[in-house]
DNA sequence: CTATAATCGGAGATTATCTCCACTTTCAAA
DNA sequence: TTTGAAAGTGGAGATAATCTCCGATTATAG
């Protein structure tokens, strides 16, 4: 298996406060919906200078993604635990569904996967990896299963996801997300001709 | 019907050239794949001051829009064609299908349509609109000859475009816009329960 | 209690955006 | 033709955000 968080070295105990720090403050703001404060007044808020906040976090989406780590985290925890009690089909529907749920309340949290799906760079996208993968295991299970078609890889999904994701502060985003799922689901469902 | 192009008090014989200068070096260089000019540069390059390139377009996305409009407008030409002669369902297949062939060939397009997409300053998003409304007309139309389902709003397909365009730098681009497309149709086609 | 390696912090260099207004150009009326 | 007012120009420099550098500071192994 790749590099996971387990594996760093044990950072410098004032080096790991700072980081914390940080993290905290940025997910405070987050949840404020203060988004587009400048970068370096993350460091001044978070009581630390403007160098380490660098050091740490080279860029913007690197710091989003470790505010949103555990939460990603939770939503691939909860696809597979859904994965192992019920048939594939209606496991991924159930995650589907829920996902768009959780958006909905969490505007940080569509920021950040909007950004980290389209970012190519492997290291920082390290959560949608993440995201594809419990999904493409859903849609093994539910072809080997034959209860939806097998010619369609997780990144065809994962393009609705990112979809829904951008178009997280339109009015009607709730709306158009559910029926986007809606024709995702029933399109898998539609064997292939 | 609101505000056209054609509305517009005709501008003055120097600013309609410097106008056109700006959007034809533009057009220029998004062709050749540069998109992260510095927007002072653009004005250098087409051979006007800064203030007038800002008096014209104040975004990049409204000089972006400017250099697509033309293209975005043939595309909803070709859409409402095929409205024309082919059944709606088809020639909505058609359409779609059609989009994602151009988007792959024209990377500028798929940016500015990904931005414009996501811009809720309705002004700009002109385009967008326009875009809207011809899905719009081609589902009502295909619902109304009970080839689709009904239940299904033009937003949630524009949800799945704006995947397609904000993922048009992956490597598997087309393969999963390809699927994408597939499951709409097919969800489409699936009638609601 | 060192020695030293890791980390800190924030002044200031760098880069990008956008405004302001003295000057130039157009054009319609005389 | 002039010609005056309105429309438009351009680019220096104000504003703002990003990021780097390195002397000072702090943690920790021995």
């Amino acid at each position: 298996m790749g590099p996971h968080v387990t594996d760093a070295k044990p950072l410098r105990a004032d080096a790991r406060r700072n980081r914390d720090a940080l993290i905290a403050k940025a997910r405070e703001l987050f949840a404020n919906n203060c988004f587009n404060l400048r970068f370096d007044d993350f460091a001044k808020l978070a009581g630390v200078g403007t160098g380490t906040l660098y050091r740490h976090f080279p860029t913007r989406e690197a710091l989003a993604e470790a505010v949103y780590r555990e939460e990603l985290a939770a939503l691939c925890d909860r696809a597979r635990e859904l994965h192992a009690t019920l048939p594939a089909d209606k496991a991924l529907e159930s995650f589907l569904r829920g996902f768009v749920t959780h958006l909905h309340a969490h505007e940080g949290l569509a920021r950040t996967l909007a950004t980290l799906m389209a970012t190519r760079s492997d290291t920082l996208a390290e959560g949608a990896q993440a995201l594809h993968q419990v999904i493409a295991d859903l849609l093994t299970s539910a072809a080997e299963a034959g209860t939806i078609r097998d010619d369609v890889s997780a990144g065809a999904v994962m393009v609705a996801l990112q979809g829904i994701c951008a178009t997280h502060d339109h009015p009607s985003y709730r709306t158009n997300a559910d029926q986007v799922i809606t024709l995702v689901l029933a399109g898998l469902h539609h064997t292939a001709p």
